[in-house]
DNA sequence: CGTCCACGTCTAC
DNA sequence: TAGACCTGGACGG
């Protein structure tokens, strides 16, 4: 679950079960991971982490001799850090530390789509911008100074995508973000983002004239606030166990959602084919001929006898939570399909269909499979070792 | 069994 | 603005 808040987790997770242990050797890379070796030994040393936006930079400093190394990774899709033990490591970890504990653990940086990656050192990437987490302030700035930039030329959905403005920021919060404000996802970035700033200018002349109590309260938060506020949310409702990967995470996480894949929420793709959900007007800027669709109660969830008619109409997860009172969140029904205009451009449909994929059934599903290596048999499946 | 979908970047027609 | 890069879970036949 990698946006902005799973990498301040993640931090976390590592400074707080980590902290107190003493780890030794070297960096063990699996053969296929996305990041280089690690030039890195040492019989005893720690480990401390700190995020910024979607990057983690881990530290590790040797306790006696020897230097520091940094590196700074990025989770993808399905990155993420996990300490086990070492005689038992999960599948797909790409990067071990191990401990100096009897029965060893290990950190690992376990990514099962591997499109996360390390690089050496402590340098973030450039280009990316402050971290709407832990660098509120630089954030704000770093958007209002730049409104003339050609990236807010863009639908607002898509501009809260771009790490350079909003480190942190991806997918699931860019929907939470915008449902808070009810703003259409494809009203124009700079038009949503000059109204903000023009309304913190006459707030600031008002506020010099009252008093502190009335200042601190920000009771109607703006975009840019809710760029902080929300992922904080998640930080907070996922606290919960030392264990990333507990279901109680998980839970909390899908109850915490009020827009992204909710039930009776709208989606559409936007123009880089990713999916964005909402509730309302889509927005002027939104791609044309494609219908919104909204989502239905799924077929899981719903714990019917066998026997009964569908019917499950209300959503599920949502129950309670009194939301949206105002709008008609989801009035008839059936009206599903929503379509937007005919779709005479009819093109862009494919959805990138795997042709390579070679290998058919690779023994090992580590292993770099490289080559056209055809097997007829092995079926490999499930139980290969984690191949560090 | 198969198809579609996924919390993110990258680079190449 | 399409793919490419990957694995695996959900769901359908």
């Amino acid at each position: 679950m990698p946006e902005g808040p799973e990498l301040a987790l993640a931090g976390r997770y590592i400074n707080e079960a980590c902290g107190g242990l003493v780890f030794s050797g070297g960096a063990e890379r699996s053969a296929v991971g996305r990041g280089p070796e690690v030039p890195f030994r040492s019989e005893a040393y720690r480990l401390g982490a700190a995020a910024r936006g979607k990057e983690l930079r881990l530290r590790l400093e040797p306790l006696g001799a020897g230097s520091p190394q940094a590196l700074v990774f990025r989770f993808g899709m399905s990155g993420g850090f996990r300490l086990r033990p070492a005689a038992s490591p999960p599948r797909h970890a790409h990067l071990r530390f191990l401990t100096r504990e009897s029965p060893p653990r290990a950190l690992c940086f376990v990514d099962a789509r591997r499109f996360g990656s390390w690089r050496l050192g402590d340098a973030w990437q450039p280009g990316r911008g402050p971290c709407v987490l832990s660098e509120y302030q630089a954030f704000r700035e770093n958007v209002l100074k730049n409104l003339d930039d050609k990236a807010f030329d863009k639908p607002i959905c898509e501009a809260l995508l771009n790490q350079k403005y909003f480190n942190g920021i991806g997918n699931y919060l860019r929907a939470e973000i915008l449902y808070r404000l009810k703003i259409p996802p494809f009203e124009k970035a700079r038009t949503v983002l000059e109204a903000l700033k023009q309304q913190e200018q006459e707030r600031r002349k008002k506020n010099s004239s009252l008093p502190l109590s009335k200042k601190l309260k920000r009771d109607n938060p703006d975009l840019l606030e809710l760029c902080h506020t929300v992922p904080m949310e998640v930080v907070a409702a996922e606290k919960n166990l030392l264990d990333p990967d507990h279901a109680d995470n998980h839970t909390a996480f899908k109850n915490w959602l009020q827009c992204y894949g909710v039930p009776g929420m709208s989606s559409l793709r936007d123009h880089n084919g990713r999916t964005i959900w909402f509730q309302g007007e889509p927005g002027p800027m939104a791609p044309k001929g494609q219908k919104s669709r909204k989502k239905h109660a799924g077929p899981k969830a719903d714990p019917d006898a066998p026997t009964t008619e569908v019917t499950t109409r209300a959503s599920k997860r949502r129950s309670r939570r009194a939301e949206n009172p105002a709008t008609s969140a989801m009035k008839k029904e059936e009206e599903e399909e929503e379509e937007a205009v005919p779709d005479p451009p009819r093109r862009g449909r494919a959805r990138a269909r795997r042709a390579a994929a070679a290998a058919p059934a690779s023994p090992k599903p580590e292993a770099p499979v490289k080559a056209t290596r055809r097997r007829a048999s092995a079926r490999k499946g499930a139980g290969a070792a984690p191949a560090v």
